[in-house]
DNA sequence: GTAGCTACGTGATGTATATCACATTCGTAC
DNA sequence: GTACGAATGTGATATACATCACGTAGCTAC
């Protein structure tokens, strides 16, 4: 399915438009494609562009005393990727968004998302659901860092997503769950 | 002021709205009082509602095993509390929340939400900016969380909200702090 | 092929924090 | 006032995890 065709279901499962609708707002989506490696969001530049992944997987995070690094996100098919904070508010990114493989993504400007959300009143209630929804999972999220262990949170994060097991390289799971890579390493070896 | 002139500089700073509008909005709010120690949503309920906080202070928490309490949110003056995912989803609530002193509300149904959202459009576009604070705020606790020590979020907390400290028990700030009360009791008592 | 880099495993040790136990202070009901 | 429960302080001990150190396997460039 091609990334146009991808971003309308997507969209329409939770705002109904009419065809001449979504095809106004595609317009304002840019199809951009990455290698594995690249960068699309680094810490102390400007953020103008929030992405919808269509294949591929991204990672947002953050670097603490050019140390540790922290994931905030895996950013998969039809999620939603930037450093929000800095989108909104118009200031520096504080996180680093970059891929994990080969990625194709839309590239929407906060201009325009703004430009959309005022002319399209069922485009203001898109994001509204799909901001809703970003903050579900945070508090999820939060709420399982307080309560599980390691093991759990491994396991959790396993099971919500098994194709990441293959597809990331361990230290990042590790970075996603907040411990050491050699914690990790130790606890899935442990029960063999 | 009143609850209805504290909600509308609220709704009116990030969406303008004009008094007629605004009028008509404030009629789906209800004023609710509550003693200090009342419950608002309790664990495996049906949830309905969503609460804008006017006096007072309140706390959204999660029980794990019966035993150790979580503690998602202080909600003070201007703050918006509820079970969100329940709400959202019309599933039952996984958290509960109770008044930590006396409060005024205005409470908002899931319903009645939907239907100023889509009659208004102003209204949804308060609504997205509103979730997309809490997703933010969400994110950067998640971070903190990972990133910062413990006595280093104690004085986040308390360098963020100052009336917390003398407003609310050691042991809650403890179970929002996701720390045991005796390891942040001597936290505090140490650089004495 | 070799060099070098990245991912990953694993042992030894230190440390922050949970947990258990008990004492003390304070507020509230009566 | 007294009694009782809730909040808080503090010591002793256990434990999960970080950190440091080192080794190995696999990939890429040349």
């Amino acid at each position: 399915m091609e990334a146009k065709e991808i971003l309308k279901q997507h969209i329409t499962k939770t705002a109904p438009l009419t065809d001449e609708q979504f095809d106004y707002l595609f317009t304002y989506f840019k199809p951009q494609s990455f290698k594995k490696g690249q960068v699309l969001i680094s810490e102390g530049e400007k953020v103008d562009h929030e992405y919808f992944v269509i294949s591929g997987c991204l990672k947002a995070f953050f670097i603490n005393d050019e140390i540790k690094m922290y994931i905030l996100q895996f950013a998969m098919p039809t999620w939603w990727t930037s450093d929000y904070g800095a989108l909104y508010n118009q200031t520096k990114a504080t996180i680093n968004i970059d891929c994990i493989t080969d990625a194709e993504v839309l590239c929407l400007s906060n201009h325009d998302r703004e430009k959309i959300c005022s002319e399209l009143h069922q485009a203001e209630h898109f994001f509204r659901w799909r901001t809703n929804r970003g903050y579900l999972a945070s508090q999820k999220r939060l709420l399982s860092f307080m309560n599980n262990d390691t093991k759990a949170r491994y396991e959790e994060l396993l099971s919500l997503y098994p194709q990441l097991y293959n597809l990331v390289p361990k230290h990042l799971i590790a970075a996603y769950l907040g411990v050491s890579r050699e914690t990790l390493s130790r606890l899935y070896n442990a029960h063999k």
